[in-house]
RNA sequence: GGCCCCAUCGUCUAGCGGUCAGGACGUAGCCCUCUCAAGGCUAAGACCGGGGUUCGAGUCCCCGUGGGGUCACCA
């Protein structure tokens, strides 16, 4: 088990929003790191300047950082090979591309967008794979034209490389495309920049999407031409959507900001982004980082490819919630409940308590906990009655706890709870069909936390002005028959 | 469609020639219980198909089939 250090990096495009895609590939290669030693690298691919989003660098930092995601080189953090923004590093691209038509193994292409245009509906109106035709291949083209920069693709043969997950791959030369390296703009296409910045950045091991794979000779191509050694490749498996096709946001939020605002822990996304491909060997599925570190191996990465499935991902979450201390657990809450943002701290640590296990998001505080923060509730008349019991007779009862409720000397849990027992049995009432009626009383639901503890932290004066609410609702009965169901007979 | 990758319960997975094919999410039932949860127990649920190799294949090989990816001056 000889490990030596590596060289990973990820290289996420700011062209939107932070991609959990990046984060699992970025999870992957930080975890190859840190149990190898190297250095891990982020670097901003920020070559295509039409779909370029100037918020989006400092997006996907921040929401990687969100999730433990870190890296020892990258545009904030600096590092001995940068700069880490490919669009500052176009002479390095320039200078490679001039190496590489000085060698012979590329050339300057002037064809217009029309001509290739018309060119590839041609082919594929003769049913053969659109790919460009080789027209400037063998044409002087003047570089003060206006042109583009394309790989010199042997017509023939083949090229094999070995995927550290998939073994030998090989693809014929005659199926890849004279790949366009370096834009009209000046600036390179992903496969230029990438290579030249993983050889000068001194990468070792290539981790990224299986979407890669099929570009992956033109850029052993390009190692080959430029005489440079290859990197070990890796391709993870790709992220898919319930019907297997790779992720999209259009059937999945795919934003990691999303899952942030929706309140989602990190350690349970990070968790259960680990869970894609990986697993321990065993029946482990919860487990930190630095667990995930130690147990990694590239060996152990499954080749299929994972289906997200959100609703692990929410019972995940709901684990590392239950997980919480009160502080912590305080804290997540005012960050995704305006009501508990602006409710009495104190407060919020006796209702806590209450909803800690009931909540699998934290957005879910709200739903739950509503009638905590509002001034009144509005109990539905039906939900009121118990099964068979009458207006009259329910608020009677009702009437009944809410003099109790009123003379008890304190309000405490237990005595309440008894109290309130006592009363269902005086009024031959069972305790459950008691506490459905108090709880739709006030809370005004069917679903809540615990009634006698909710009661108890709304205070005396609450619970009796809801209770009188709903005995308006139920409409004041002249003379209460106590005791009886009076549909019982 | 060409090329490439992949293939165990619906989903995430364990399995690395001999297992009653294990666990988790979800689903159903039961228990607990003031509702809902949480927790406990139980149940249903998978080796894509066909050939080989082997005393013996979920495990190895081949061929199908299925799914996915990719075929841009996007990454």
């Amino acid at each position: 088990m000889a490990q030596e250090p590596v060289v990973v990096r990820i290289a996420p495009s700011p062209t939107g929003d932070p991609h959990v895609g990046t984060a699992y590939t970025a999870l992957f290669n930080m975890a190859l790191r840190r149990k190898q030693g190297g250095r891990f690298i982020l670097r901003i691919d920020d070559t295509d300047r039409t779909r370029y989003q100037a918020d989006s660098e400092a997006a996907i930092q921040h929401e990687l950082r969100w999730l433990g995601i870190e890296w020892d080189e990258g545009p904030d953090v600096g590092g001995d090979a940068g700069p880490y923004r490919q669009s500052e590093r176009t002479d390095l691209y320039r200078a490679a591309v001039e190496e590489l038509i000085a060698k012979g193994a590329a050339y300057r292409c002037d064809c217009t967008k029309e001509r290739l245009e018309e060119m590839r509906a041609e082919q594929r109106k003769r049913k053969q794979q659109p790919r460009y035709d080789g027209h400037c291949r063998e044409r002087e083209v003047s570089p003060d034209a206006t042109h583009v920069v394309r790989l010199k693709v042997p017509l023939a043969g083949e090229t094999t490389w070995t995927d550290e997950l998939r073994g030998a791959i090989t693809i014929q030369n005659a199926t890849v495309d004279d790949q366009v390296l370096l834009k009209s703009d000046g600036y390179p296409t992903y496969h230029l920049a990438t290579v030249v910045d993983d050889h000068k950045m001194g990468v070792t091991h290539i981790l990224r999407a299986e979407e890669w794979i099929n570009s992956t000779p033109k850029h052993v191509l390009l190692y080959e031409a430029f005489g440079w050694p290859l990197p070990k490749f890796v391709h993870l498996p790709l992220l898919r959507n319930s019907d297997k096709s790779k992720i999209s946001k259009r059937k999945n939020p795919t934003s990691i900001t999303w899952y942030r605002e929706n309140g989602f822990l990190p350690e349970a996304l990070r968790n259960f982004l680990s869970l894609m491909g990986f697993s321990f060997g065993d029946d482990r599925e919860e487990f930190t980082l630095e667990e995930f570190v130690e147990a990694f191996s590239l060996g152990a990465i499954k080749t299929g490819g994972p289906v997200f499935d959100q609703q692990k991902l929410e019972w995940l979450n709901g684990v590392y919630i239950r997980k919480l201390g009160l502080d912590e657990l305080i804290e997540h809450v005012r960050e995704h409940s305006a009501a508990a943002a602006a409710a009495d701290p104190a407060l919020l640590r006796r209702i806590l308590p209450l909803v800690q296990e009931r909540m699998n998001r934290f957005t879910e505080f709200d739903e739950l906990c509503d009638f905590f923060f509002v001034d009144r509730v509005q109990p539905p008349h039906d939900d009121l009655l118990p099964k068979k019991r009458s207006d009259t007779n329910t608020a009677a009862v009702l009437r009944q706890a809410r003099l109790l409720v009123r003379d008890l000397p304190s309000l405490d849990e237990e005595t309440l709870e008894q109290k309130l027992r006592d009363l269902a049995e005086e009024v031959e009432w069972k305790a459950r069909e008691l506490f459905m009626a108090l709880r739709v009383a006030v809370t005004g639901k069917k679903v809540t936390p615990p009634l006698i503890e909710s009661m108890c932290v709304l205070g005396r004066e609450t619970c009796i002005e809801r209770i009188d609410a709903a005995i308006d609702v139920l409409g004041s009965p002249e003379n209460p028959i106590l005791g009886t169901s009076d549909t019982s007979a």
